[in-house]
DNA sequence: ATCTTCAATATATCAGCAATATATAACCAC
DNA sequence: GTGGTTATATATTGCTGATATATTGAAGAT
């Protein structure tokens, strides 16, 4: 129904660097393993959306029993990455444009507010944390590797989420970015030249942690604003 | 270890109205009603804070099967009401006074947010589904007992939630309400005295769904972010 | 007092069976 | 022959009980 072997070797080919700085703790069992693995494959569309996920064919893949497995899809399940029909089948749950407005609708506004928070909380060693941030992003000057922009926006956001101080708001917004993440994805799969713009949309993060730095939390609000928005008018156009 | 004989008294006693209009699907698999249940009893802190949960008991006291439980645990570790430590045991989480300040703070936001939306996207049929829940606010006159007044406030959530027209939105708050919920039992049991309060606070919703139903976003929000702030600052009071 | 060993106890995983939804084929009425 | 209905086969997840493995705390040796 559809191939490894090909999947296998897209993979090696991108060598997902994009996820390697997990935060996720020490994906100790093989249900977490199998979890995360799973999830990057499903954003990334390696997995596209409406894929049928047979548990016995991902036991094989992945070299694991039924339990991991099984406990992957269900976690994956409550994320809203795949689709369990009872006796029917496992999918990957489709995306509309209707999941587009919402998730960054809600991404929008949820994380202008958390940089608000940044800029208000910042402590010193979390200033120096930030201005090496900064320095990174000024050195990408010319075409980048897809996968570098977006772990060099992950950290970003990461690091925002993490001077916010709020460890709910931690979980919730990172869940937001993996489901935007996504869509992203999606949209790059339908429409590759969108990828040397979003190198232009990573120079606002630096305007953004500047403002957090000296503690400008209107600033920092507007432009965290602006930049999720911008990713969101970006993928609208060309889906 | 700890009492189930007793526990089931105190069930009767409570008959859990408070969750009987769950949205959440036909509670189908065993494994959503373990979950279902668990979670309102650790909510209600009928399952304290600290609590050990041994799978093997849980199998015994709901009748299920180890699957059922597992999967039960492991979607309430990822909801945060409990903490898996491997093959050391399972334990109800504790809440202390950064999770009070941190749930309410992010609730109220995004919440009071929400409720700015619900007041400018509001449809006709919804207004008056609006009108019928201010008629039974305005009725509810004297003592109430707990269960009716947190069912009523959870009936006012849930519609905001859903007027406001985003699925992830309503999937993020409803999280955020059973959070807070817990918080609230937590304080409860300390300090008995809270409840009746709580019956002035309901009364604000009535001139937050009236501003909803005007359209007025400015002021709908502003309620809100009272009203959540009320409880958080009734809580803090006796925490 | 400190280190080592070991038994107790808990979750993590596995393999097999049960239940059910879906698709397919057989059957019947017309 | 054709349309519709029912029986049956197949594929898939749901669930169970047994086994594997890691952690912990205490007993015992040094």
């Amino acid at each position: 129904m559809f191939g490894y072997a090909e999947m296998d070797r897209k993979r090696n080919t991108l060598n997902m660097s994009v996820f390697e700085a997990e935060y996720e703790a020490a994906e100790s069992t093989l249900a977490e393993r199998t979890y995360i693995r799973l999830r990057d494959d499903i954003i990334t569309t390696l997995l596209p959306p409406g894929t049928l996920l047979r548990e016995a064919e991902l036991m094989k893949r992945m070299e694991v029993g039924r339990t991991p497995v099984r406990e992957a899809l269900q976690r994956l399940q409550y994320d809203g990455f795949v689709v369990v029909s009872a006796r029917r089948g496992t999918f990957v749950s489709k995306i509309d444009i209707n999941d587009l407005t919402a998730v960054y609708e809600a991404r929008a506004r949820i994380e202008s507010w958390a940089t608000r928070l940044a800029a208000e909380r910042l402590r010193e060693f979390e200033r120096q944390e930030a201005r090496q941030l900064i320095d990174e992003l000024k050195q990408t000057t010319g075409p980048m590797a897809l996968e570098d922009i977006l772990a060099l926006d992950r950290r970003v956001h990461r690091f925002i989420y993490k001077v916010a101080k709020n460890s709910f708001l931690f979980d919730t917004l990172d869940h937001y970015h993996n489901l935007s993440l996504r869509i992203l994805y999606v949209a790059m799969k339908r429409f590759p030249t969108l990828v040397p713009r979003l190198e232009d949309v990573l120079h606002d993060q630096v305007l953004m942690l500047e403002a957090v730095c000296r503690g400008d939390a209107d600033e920092a609000e507007r432009i965290a604003m602006a930049h999720v928005m911008s990713f969101e008018s970006e993928v609208r156009k060309v889906i």
